[in-house]
RNA sequence: GGCCCUAUCGUCUAGCCUGGUUAGGACACCACGCUUUCAAUGUGGGAACACGGGUUCGAAUCCCGUUGGGGCCA
């Protein structure tokens, strides 16, 4: 009848950077913990000495902070721990549970049965004994395997809720006997779905691209990463809501909707959300954000002190048609330095060149009859609209005839924000300079 | 190969427990509107209950089997 407080943790080995799975399955424990006021443990379990890899613990520890998965004990590692080990691997060998074989300590295993147990996401499992056989507790070389280690170290930590992936459900005739052999009460266990790549097996650190830190360099906001993870193999019953916060799931999360089937890590949707985040930002919150992405962007030295304010500019027109920020250096070039490509760009639909000439020489005439202090986007845009007669789009004489051969003059670009906005952006001498050598490259 | 998990649009999924829905949403895709282009945005569209048996007046939903996928062990 003891109503202990619940207590869950995250348990990685140090073998690599966090990836996507191990976000999502050190998320689902947070969440847990913190929607039942319980307290979220990190533990580090690195007693697989070959295959540490330098730099991963302090990568792990890197980015829970980054997303605000805050432990409240740890982070525990396991190599501190060792003797603990030994003296747990003595004990069953004493009481006979456990024997010697060839230096190490096998842990042995009654076939008889099944075993049975009840799984928070899944129900109902029943294994045969059959299935199991005698396996290593203790290394030859003194260290414990994670069969035994995280177990009594879930013990001793008093975890209530193990939160892990679907892969260990067929070893948990090992555990639940090595409890019995203990005599130590059994947690409650959530073996969540597998995260699949495209061909739909375990998605693994060695292919690459699954690390959180590529993802965050790749300019995707941890407000959108999180949320996309979260809706891995979990969404909330009867509703519809897809956009949620760290605060928003402790909330809503539940346990009982974990998906049972795998989920297919698919990166299409994730920019779609990444896309959302970044249009709820403020100009100056996305600039800040995007300053790693161009040393341009860091220093106001190479664009002239005082256009902090045109970098945001920058930054809003190009605010709704981001979906990373990594993006936008290529995006935004033009502003820094002249644009580069080919004269037949200038070209609207079948317009002859000298149509072309044409029509950008009737821009220059506008832009130097402007005064500077009238280089408004609206103010130009009324003007440039009168002039194209204001004919809608697609009649004979339309506006991209005059328009077209002015923004590619602009930007060199097939597709970019439109001329008003970045005219006013560049300035009244940028913006003629730049139709004269558009001018010139039709000679 | 043995064991275990699993199965709704291309993808993430709601619905399943407590049988009766035009099987809902989102991403992606397509079309249209807006528009100089690309986005953003608005409207509309195509798109799924793996298969076979039962039970039932009625099955995505309950039961059995098959097949597919995945994991663990070897």
């Amino acid at each position: 009848m003891k109503q202990s407080q619940v207590r869950t943790r995250f348990a990685p080995s140090p073998t690599g950077f966090l990836h996507v799975g191990g976000l999502r399955t050190a998320l689902y424990n947070y969440l847990f913990a913190k929607q039942n006021g319980g307290l979220f443990i990190l533990r580090i379990e690195d007693t697989d000495r070959a295959r540490l890899v330098e730099g991963a613990e302090q990568n792990i520890l890197e980015t829970l902070r980054i997303f605000g998965l805050d432990f409240d004990e740890g982070p525990i590692r396991q190599s501190d721990n060792l003797e603990r080990y030994r003296q747990c691997a003595k004990e069953l060998v004493a009481e006979g549970a456990a024997y010697g074989d060839n230096g190490a300590i096998r842990f042995r295993i009654i076939e008889d049965g099944a075993t049975k147990f009840t799984d928070i996401i899944h129900g109902e499992i029943e294994i045969k004994n059959k299935t199991q056989e005698d396996f290593i507790i203790l290394k030859s070389d003194g260290f414990p395997t994670y069969n035994l280690a995280h177990l009594v170290d879930d013990h001793d930590m008093a975890i209530t809720h193990v939160i892990r992936g679907d892969e260990f459900i067929s070893s948990m005739p090992k555990y639940i006997a090595l409890h019995k052999a203990f005599g130590w009460e059994l947690p409650q266990y959530a073996h969540l779905p597998l995260l699949l790549n495209k061909n739909r097996a375990k998605l693994s650190k060695r292919e690459g691209d699954t690390a959180v830190k590529d993802f965050l360099d790749d300019g995707y906001l941890k407000e959108a990463i999180l949320n996309f993870v979260a809706l891995l193999g979990w969404h909330p019953s009867k509703s519809d809501r897809e956009i949620f916060s760290l605060e928003d799931l402790i909330k809503a999360f539940k346990l009982e909707d974990v998906q049972k089937a795998g989920a297919i890590f698919d990166m299409t949707k994730l920019d779609w959300m990444n896309g959302e985040y970044i249009r709820r930002k403020s100009p100056r919150e996305l600039l800040e954000l995007a300053k790693p992405y161009s040393p341009t962007w860091v220093s106001d030295t190479q664009v002239g002190v005082g256009h902090h304010l045109d970098l945001e500019k920058i930054i809003a027109l190009e605010q709704p048609r981001l979906k990373k920020l990594s993006e936008l250096p290529g995006r935004t070039d033009y502003f820094f330095k002249e644009p580069e490509y080919d004269a037949v760009l200038l070209k609207w639909k079948q317009i002859s060149d000298a149509e072309i000439k044409k029509s950008l020489e009737t821009s220059k005439q506008i832009l130097k009859s402007i005064s500077d202090k009238n280089f408004g986007k609206e103010n130009l845009e009324k003007i440039f609209l009168e002039k194209a007669g204001n004919l809608p789009a697609g009649k004979a004489g339309d506006r991209g005839e005059l328009l077209w051969p002015l923004r590619v003059a602009l930007t060199g670009k097939k597709a970019s924000p439109g001329p008003f906005e970045i005219m006013e952006i560049l300035g009244q001498k940028k913006a003629i300079s730049r139709v004269e050598s558009a001018i010139s490259m039709l000679k």
